[in-house]
DNA sequence: ACTAGCCCCTGGGAGC
DNA sequence: TGCTCCCAGGGGCTAG
């Protein structure tokens, strides 16, 4: 699922093929009427208002706050894609099957596309160059939106994400304040929270925790000093490794180009629940339990419970 | 103010 | 082979 690196591979991905372009068209399939009065493009209300506020505007640039894209436009609004568990975007000049009933924009080519996890397109931009952003979304979880310039530092969909995990100014200190405001919670319940740090999903915490050989189920306030340097660190790393993997692809992710990242080749326990831990010397196998109504994989060999 | 748990959704796997 | 059932999970929301 898109989290911190994935949805960074594609911010990249885009800076390199998106600024200056104009928005020539709109085209959305998500309606919902469990998404009435959500402002977000699933209410066929809203969808019209954003079509009308887009159009004709260029894209300037493109950057990323927690798992949001933020795609900042000519005129200061901001449209904010948030890809959830199965949506990615795709580039590139696309033909579209408008012969087919259901989906008028299920893409019939290029080769990349025929991969069936980049055929639930949901939601196109196409611009004046004839190109196409596309949000291809298996289980339409995603969120579209457009933020008003004079709305953004207080809108909804930004506010009470906690600090960026990457950025040179959270440190040691930083890290550990934020996990402290909740002392009594499973550190990887708190990881994954986004108002505590930005970012992190299901994979990276348990990667995170296997790294710094800290029990998902731990209690932030039994975290001894030594747990704490080493799960700051291996925030860091794993993140910053899965940003040059180009992101996990285990099921759906899939960058601007269709193509998987590679981080999942390097998974010590994430989804290998039954297979040989392989940190070295650790005779464990990892296993699968469940904290938080999420799948959680760790060694029972090196991530022991402190108490 | 907190947290546990439901809900959005669909492809794919298990079971028969 | 083909049907039904069930489940994954980010984050918004609500009930307690």
């Amino acid at each position: 699922m898109p989290e911190l690196p994935e949805v960074q591979t594609t911010v990249n991905g885009l800076n390199e093929h998106v600024i200056g372009l104009k928005i020539a068209d709109v085209w959305s399939s998500y309606n919902s009427p469990y998404f009435k009065g959500s402002n977000t493009i699933k209410d066929p209300l809203y969808f019209k208002v954003f079509k009308k506020e887009i159009l004709g505007r260029k894209i300037v640039s493109v950057i990323r706050r927690a798992k949001n894209i933020l795609i900042k436009l000519d005129n200061d609004d901001t449209i904010l894609v948030h890809m959830k568990m199965t949506g990615h975007l795709l580039f590139g000049q696309y033909h579209f099957n408008q012969k087919n009933k259901v989906n008028p924009w299920e893409p019939i080519e290029p080769e990349g596309l025929k991969d069936p996890f980049n055929r639930h397109v949901r939601f196109v931009l196409t611009f004046s160059n004839k190109k196409h952003l596309a949000l291809s979304d298996t289980r339409k979880f995603a969120k579209v939106t457009l933020i008003k310039a004079e709305h953004f530092h207080k809108t909804e969909h930004l506010h009470d994400i906690g600090p960026e995990p990457l950025e040179e100014i959270f440190d040691l200190k930083e890290f550990n304040a934020r996990i402290d405001r909740k002392p009594n919670a499973k550190i990887k319940q708190v990881l994954l929270d986004q108002s505590n740090i930005a970012g992190i999903g299901n994979i990276y915490a348990d990667e995170s925790l296997w790294l710094a050989s800290i029990h998902p189920a731990e209690k932030v306030r039994d975290l001894s000093n030594k747990q704490r340097a080493d799960l700051f660190k291996a925030v860091k790393s794993s993140l910053s490794k899965g940003i040059n993997l180009g992101g996990a692809s285990t099921s759906d992710y899939r960058n601007i180009n269709g193509e998987k990242g590679t981080f999942q080749q390097v998974h010590h326990a994430y989804q290998r629940a039954g297979t040989a831990c392989d940190k070295r010397g650790c005779k464990g196998i990892i296993q699968r339990i469940v904290i938080g109504a999420r799948g959680t994989h760790y060694c029972p060999e090196h991530q022991k419970l402190n108490k």
